[in-house]
DNA sequence: TGGCAGACTTAGATCGATCTAAGTTGTGTT
DNA sequence: AACACAACTTAGATCGATCTAAGTCTGCCA
């Protein structure tokens, strides 16, 4: 288990916890509801037609100059607020994006919102955000909502890689969709993500050449895309160096730091527990930092550790995390351009992105600590 | 500044970076747009009316369970899905909220938004995301979007604490708005916040009793309202303690790492620094202990650091973080509850509810580290 | 004086639901 | 047989924009 109280576990509180003061404002807000100020009443505040109002407001350059700023005085006098719900009854087009994540407070998937907001954003789009949790019954009902509202198309990260269900509900749903970090099996669809099977490679190539020869695979959930395609690089890489592959040093777990925490457990119960381990993300690899911590040990000094994303944590946590770095920023920005791209045009083919990652060296492997050396001396 | 390259600062790259692969599948997805179903066609098959198929889609009791029967048969034969979108222009209710923050990355904002996404999801809404980035431009325009969609309803965290455009803006807008975290000077609303005030007082009193007579406050933007408390129960402490007052030791700066980092090199390099600091939150704590350790110093040796919020890497990175506990997912889900509220009604007087705070001592201020000692027994 | 092109403008249908007010049944009562 | 009433059902207006197809007006030229 994850230490007792999540939360405060390595801390003690001084002074007493979450007292709740509540004031209550005897002063109401405003109440008056005026209704809305709609294209009719600029229409009959200008003495033009709705058409004409329609017109000016989208910039269409038929209409007479004299006209369009008549109609837009009329506009900021009765303080218009365009109506983009209605246009997109017509239209058919929302500029709403669907955005559905495994779990927000992971940095790598903080980091790839932001990216999308800011590149989606600045297109004109509007997120409509949703948060898993690795279930995929949520994934289902976040869907459908994002079906029904509707959305012009949905940026998804699958929390499982297969199942038939949900396939069958976003190919039906005929939605522009584009797939990240994780791909789903069955569906063919746009999609960004990494190299898992090079990085793990690289990630277990590493530890060999520090002299690593018992090394596990630790977290990640089974059905994740991701998670089997850097099992298979860290099969692969294992073979290549004729070190033991033994299932039992491949654990799941939920992908954040407890899910870390409770693998790294176990693996020291273990008989014959192995030397280090390639962690299915950074979280994980700080869980198991901390049970390592828990356990008298030091990663670093004690095993060997590495991560796999490179967020910022990755940087501060002490030992600082050796990690596989995938640009999470990159991936973002590049599946919200697919997505508007597949938008604009819906028959063209589809397009796979792999981004290659690169392995970060930093103090979780036993190598020295030192920032300041320059960074160009020590490649190989 | 930041150390060079954010990102692969304290490491170094074993493998090339970043290499684009590009697969494009030459075989396009299915195209065959058909039009939506909607309720005229299901009334066509069902051989009854819109109307009626409405009342079934609504659960309304008036239908005859035959018809009832008969009009769900033909939705799920012809594959009905519900277009929020027009059933909102007629009702006026868009079952979506808008969500602004300052900064998702921001640990603190992640858990808030996840507790409102779990909150108001489970409510029938679904969120606008929008992320400021600090910057009241970009606020003015993610607002305005939200207006537009419409929303029914905005929860935001103000980039500043004070903009009569900004305040004039949202009040125009009569939308219903919830604040949290950050107060908006000359805005009545409904607040969740925490008492800043009084956890500041706290940290202080903390620093007093270790010795420090010297204590800086670093980092956070000027305007935000937070940071303004956060100083006042800062002075109030150190009046309280005949401790020095210095305007040179607030310092203001990003409320993230890299501005913890700046504002703690620039501590350092004064004539006679300062031998502690209150943090603006956790994360400019994490860049000061960066400051320090790059400058050759420890946090908790040689340097006392308090943060703010507890967020999870306040537990893990080295020193762990003395800090002010604000429980970011209680902030998340009560602004949530007032919002879902006020919705329902608007001439409700306004409330505002304040959280206390309560200090978490770990090891960055010198305090040995002692994960498994019972928290009852340190309580004072 | 009539015709016609070019420059605007607009009536009315439309998107897909909800909602009101009125309509149609069928049953039981007198 | 007439009537009240409950139990359903529905036509048509409505929400606030867009879009099509047809209109008006002006000026110019034959």
């Amino acid at each position: 288990m994850f230490p007792p109280s999540a939360r405060h576990s390595t801390g003690f509180v001084v002074s007493p916890p979450g007292i709740l003061s509540q004031d209550v404002i005897a002063r109401a807000p405003a109440i008056e509801a005026k209704p809305r100020v709609t294209l009719r009443d600029i229409a009959l505040d200008a003495s033009v037609s709705r058409a004409t109002v329609s017109l000016v407001l989208r910039d269409v350059p038929v209409v007479a100059k004299k006209t369009r700023e008549k109609v837009l005085r009329s506009m900021s006098r009765l303080g218009y607020v365009y109506h983009r719900g209605a246009a997109s009854l017509r239209t058919q087009r929302t500029h709403a994006i669907g955005l559905i994540v495994t779990d927000i407070t992971n940095p790598f998937f903080a980091e790839i919102i932001v990216a999308i907001e800011d590149k989606l954003g600045s297109a004109g789009y509007v997120i409509l955000l949703g948060n898993t949790s690795e279930t995929v019954s949520k994934q289902q009902r976040l869907f459908a909502t994002m079906q029904e509202y509707p959305t012009d198309g949905v940026l998804l990260c699958p929390a499982t890689d297969r199942s038939a269900e949900f396939s069958v509900q976003i190919r039906n749903s005929r939605l522009p969709i584009v797939l990240f970090a994780r791909s789903l099996a069955g569906f063919e669809s746009d999609y960004v993500g990494v190299d898992n099977i090079y990085g793990a490679q690289t990630a277990v190539d590493h530890l060999v050449q520090l002299g690593h020869r018992q090394i596990a695979f630790i977290g990640g959930a089974e059905e994740a895309s991701s998670r089997k395609e850097r099992i298979i690089g860290y099969e692969n890489a294992l073979r290549k160096h004729h070190c033991r592959v033994d299932l039992s040093w491949m654990l799941t777990s939920a992908p954040n730091r407890e899910g870390g925490y409770q693998s790294m457990q176990h693996l020291l119960r273990l008989p014959a527990p192995p030397t280090a381990a390639l962690c299915f993300n950074d979280m994980v690899a700080i869980g198991a930092i901390q049970a390592l911590s828990a356990a008298g040990q030091n990663a670093g000094l004690d095993f060997a550790l590495v991560g796999f994303n490179d967020v910022a944590e990755a940087r501060l946590c002490r030992p600082s995390l050796t990690t596989v770095a995938t640009t999470p920023g990159k991936i973002g920005e590049m599946a919200a351009e697919l997505l508007v791209d597949r938008i604009a045009r819906a028959d063209q083919p589809c397009r796979k992105l792999i981004l290659r990652p690169s392995l970060i060296v930093r103090e979780s492997c036993g190598r020295p600590f030192s920032p300041c050396l320059p960074i160009a001396s020590l490649n190989k």
